[in-house]
DNA sequence: CTACCATCCTGGTTGC
DNA sequence: TGCAACCAGGATGGTA
């Protein structure tokens, strides 16, 4: 599921109903998801209050009272789920539950078990092993097209390829990669370095303005992602070229259409015509 | 440095 | 209709 958009998505819908409550019950169904749950989760984190649900990359952080830390990364096919009343029975593949002493439950559901959980104490939060090394984070001040072009580098990898790199850019994932390469012009087969001055301000905004446009939709929901109500996202409907080979290019009247291929094993969107 | 591959796991879709 | 192959939003680590 999830890239950027899709985990602010959730962010937006855990922390009102989380934030300032309690943490009566914590319930782990299995031992591991994709790495095995952090030992004593449910006893660490039982009892403290939560302070704050924020974002950071593809990642959720739940802050807790007690400098605490849960991390959630929702892999490929992870889900939060809010219920504000009674909780209905138990579904497949629900591996975590949260209960609050508002009477709030949060269940997270994932297929693939490619998603994961850690605990970790906030004075580590500099150095925490899945969060340092990301890049800057697209939709904060310090992202624009010198930041971008800085961390491209002088890399000689297609630009696509290099904008799924978290370490250049943080939370962008293959839908919006394509998404914004089609919106800034630049064909995703151009070597990275080549992505400076003004095509990196495009690229920067395009990157900034995607995320954006599919925040405000509730995140694409092609298979997996749920907004935390249970309803779908609906930016898949805006997709200028994702998931359209074969289709007609929405910008132009180009005979091709909207081309397919496969970089880094992932497939890749674009219009020969617009993008160069 | 780069490209490519395999890996974790399940489920939906496609094609025969 | 049945079944097998293939594909999927992520991230990492290995190889050549």
């Amino acid at each position: 599921m999830p890239e950027l958009p899709e985990v602010e998505t959730v962010r937006r819908g855990l922390a009102p109903v989380l934030e300032g409550a309690v943490l009566a019950k914590v319930t782990a169904f299995r031992p591991d998801l994709r790495f095995p749950l952090p030992p004593g989760l449910a006893t660490r984190m039982t009892g403290r209050t939560i302070i704050s649900v924020e974002r950071r990359a593809k990642y959720l952080l739940i802050r807790l009272s007690g400098d605490l830390i849960m991390l959630s990364h929702l892999g490929m096919s992870g889900r939060y789920r809010v219920y504000k009343d009674a909780p209905p029975p138990l579904e497949p593949h629900d591996h975590l539950e949260l209960v609050t002493d508002t009477g709030v439950t949060i269940r997270y559901n994932d297929p693939r078990r490619f998603g994961f959980v850690d605990l970790f104490d906030a004075a580590q939060l500099p150095t925490q092993k899945f969060l340092a090394g990301l890049g800057p984070e697209p939709l904060s001040n310090a992202f624009d097209g010198p930041a971008l072009a800085l961390g491209l580098g002088e890399r000689r990898s297609a630009i696509k390829v290099a904008i799924l790199d978290q370490r250049v850019v943080a939370g962008v994932g293959n839908i919006y990669a394509s998404e914004a390469l089609y919106r800034a012009g630049i064909s995703p087969k151009r070597l990275a370095r080549t992505v400076k001055g003004q095509r990196a301000v495009r690229l920067a905004e395009a990157i900034r303005d995607v995320l954006n446009d599919a925040i405000a939709a509730g995140g694409s929901s092609l298979r997996d992602h749920r907004q935390t109500s249970g309803e779908l996202g609906y930016f898949q409907h805006s997709f200028a070229v994702y998931g359209r080979g074969g289709e007609k290019c929405p910008g132009c009247d180009c005979e091709d259409g909207i081309r397919q291929m496969i970089q880094g094993g992932r497939s890749t969107f674009y219009c020969a015509k617009r993008q160069r």
